[in-house]
DNA sequence: TACATGTGTTAGTATTTGCTGACAGGTGCA
DNA sequence: TGCACCTGTCAGCAAATACTAACACATGTA
């Protein structure tokens, strides 16, 4: 983990929008069009987001085919746990390797 | 903790220009032209990134008399730990106080 | 055919953030 | 007086981010 690495990951979440996406998804999945009606957001605005979220680690998203045919993309939250300290900051800063997960 | 105080923190750090200041603040307290010195950034974009940092309270800083008389503006870095798990969006998200620190 | 549903992308705009240069003011010292 | 330090703020520009409206295309159903 290194400074950049690091702040991409918070940057990812360091969003009111994305966290309540992160939210939705904590333990059932949806698919886009679904999520962009509960979130009261364009779809187009959603795929931004779910971008960076994915792009980052914390949620996954794959085609699902529905009972009646259709292509549905489902996406769900990603365990994890990004653990923050000075000490964890500064290594990384320092280029250190292996100090947080 | 809500989403929006949890979005805050973690927009104040996700920064690497942020990281590294307080990657140079653990432990060693400095005053603010010497930082901008080791930073090699000027102290008006400084000052903005201390401002961020201390509003969201990762550092502290204060006025001290150097011997020969000047006022010089200390900056360190507060311990703190930060641990963000889907659970943990998913609590402030729906606005519970008390589930992380 | 026409409509409701879904995925996926683009161009263009609005807003926020990052950054520079310049300013005003203070102390100590030669 | 003038220089070398320091704090603190502002206007204005540059770049990144967030957001909207619109498009193309697919499936199932009336």
């Amino acid at each position: 983990m290194n400074a950049e690495e690091l702040s991409g990951q918070l940057a990812a979440i360091a969003s009111t929008q994305r966290l309540g996406i992160i939210a939705h998804l904590v333990g059932e999945p949806l698919h886009v069009s679904e999520l962009a009606r509960r979130m009261e957001m364009s779809r187009a605005l959603l795929y931004m987001h779910l971008a960076k979220l994915e792009a980052a680690g914390f949620v996954t998203g794959h085609l699902e085919l529905s009972d009646d045919g259709k292509a549905l993309k489902f996406f769900q939250a990603v365990p994890f746990e990004l653990s923050i300290t000075p000490a964890v900051i500064a290594a990384a800063v320092n280029n250190e390797e292996g100090t947080n997960g």
